[in-house]
DNA sequence: TCTGGGGTCCTCAAGCTA
DNA sequence: TCTGTAGCTTGAGGACCC
């Protein structure tokens, strides 16, 4: 059976959240970014659509907006206040669907599949939750709904603001056919400026390149690539998991030059990532520190402990290590920062759960080498069987116990 | 115009070992 | 016993997303 899968997305979310909390604000170009400090370093995170029309977008740097825009608003970022008005609209999805795979904090997929006799129709069910989330919190956003989650993202971007598009099943390829290939997610700039020369621009160019081809330049994104231009995806609507890896970095508002100043920032960065660490009940057995230097030169390194751990010590240890191995101090420092990854649930305490299951494993590790020397059935764990062999004990044992019956 | 911060996933190379 | 290799881990860097 054909899935549903519904992509939400807010519009111009952090400018909607401002001008909804600022009256004052609406029908006004706002440009939200940076942290309000005169003369940082900061880019667009996101443009009211009065601001689009002036050619501000995401990720442009605020200097550049500036002048785009003269009478633009700047408003600093407020995470605390997008995450409220997240929770809130998550909330609403929540009642949607009881499988809901949030992406950040103005986007999530919805698996719809079987809700049909509970919910209705999926688009009616898309114009009650639009609905919806406009009532209860101000907010608009766009949807899309198509049988995967690849077509559903692409078709909730398509009419933004406030856009309603469906693909039925079987219409993904004809779909996708006549948009760019940057409508794509996942085809950036760097995959664009290679498919170029090939004289693909759509993504029906795409679809129709052969699959070796594109394994051959892409590897195995290309094959990928190869079924998304297709409209085939099967990665399923996933509930949120743990982290896979958590980081702080500061781009400074002046290059520094003063190792004692670096230490202090990126321990205090390193803290922080322990402190939220912990609030997982994780422990990390990778420490890696980054660095970027004038004029816009980053490195990365990283240690793997020899245990996981959450402590500040341990980690600051590890971190130090590689800040005095790494450092270059005779360069401007424009960005550091400090992440841990390689990230496991935390011991429960100390313990026999724990020491039980490194023995378990060191057991393990030498079960394998005897196997390894003696043949893969010369040794088998106390409690197990040898599985599928056939052993006169055995059959007379399960005899038995088929005449007792 | 001058390039944020928080993530995910991939590639490639080198070392190790089953 | 030696050799070859497949697969894992580690580390650096890069593409991409919002
Ligand atoms: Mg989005
Ligand atoms: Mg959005």
């Amino acid at each position: 059976m054909a899935r549903v899968v519904m992509h939400v997305d807010l519009d111009a979310f952090y400018a909607s959240v401002e001008q909804l909390r600022r009256p004052e604000l609406r029908g006004k170009p706002v440009i939200v970014g940076g942290s309000g400090v005169p003369g940082e370093r900061g880019v667009v995170a996101a443009a009211s659509y009065e601001a689009r029309v002036f050619g501000v977008r995401s990720a442009m740097p605020l200097a550049r907006a500036r002048r785009l825009c003269r009478e633009g608003i700047f408003v600093p970022c407020d995470f605390k206040a997008y995450r409220d008005a997240s929770e809130q609209v998550f909330q609403i999805l929540h009642g949607y669907s009881p499988l809901v795979e949030p992406m950040s904090l103005d986007e999530a997929y919805l698996d719809l599949t079987g809700s049909q006799a509970l919910m209705g129709q999926p688009e009616p069910v898309a114009v009650r939750l639009r609905d919806e989330v406009k009532r209860s919190c101000g907010l608009d956003l766009s949807i899309g709904i198509a049988t995967c989650k690849l077509v559903a993202k692409v078709a909730s971007e398509l009419r933004k603001p406030r856009g309603l598009v469906v693909v039925n099943a079987g219409g993904e390829a004809a779909f996708l056919r006549p948009l760019p290939i940057s409508k794509l997610p996942g085809c950036g700039p760097s995959t664009i400026r290679r498919l170029e020369p090939l004289g693909v621009g759509t993504i029906g160019d795409l679809a129709a390149l052969p699959e070796l081809l594109l394994g051959e330049l892409f590897g195995q994104y290309g094959r990928l690539l190869h079924a998304h231009a297709r409209g085939i995806d099967p990665s399923p609507v996933m509930p949120p998991g743990d982290p896979k890896s958590i980081s702080r970095e500061v781009t400074f508002d002046q290059d520094v030059l003063d190792p004692p100043r670096l230490r202090e920032t990126a321990l205090a960065l390193l803290q922080d990532v322990g402190h939220s660490l912990r609030g997982h009940g994780l422990a990390a057995r990778t420490v890696a520190m980054k660095i970027r230097y004038y004029p816009f030169e980053t490195h990365s390194c990283q240690a793997t402990l020899t245990y996981p751990s959450d402590r500040d010590d341990e980690l600051t240890q590890a971190f130090t290590r590689l800040l005095d191995e790494h450092l270059d101090q005779s360069r401007p420092v424009r960005l550091i920062g400090a992440g841990v990854s390689n990230l496991e649930a935390r011991a429960v305490q100390l313990s026999l759960l724990e020491s039980r299951a490194a023995e378990r494993a060191a057991l393990d590790d030498r079960l394998d080498a005897l196997r390894e020397r003696y043949g893969e059935q010369a040794i088998f764990r106390g409690t197990s069987n040898r599985p599928q062999q056939k052993d006169f004990r055995r059959d007379d044992i399960d005899h038995l116990a088929a005449e007792r019956k």
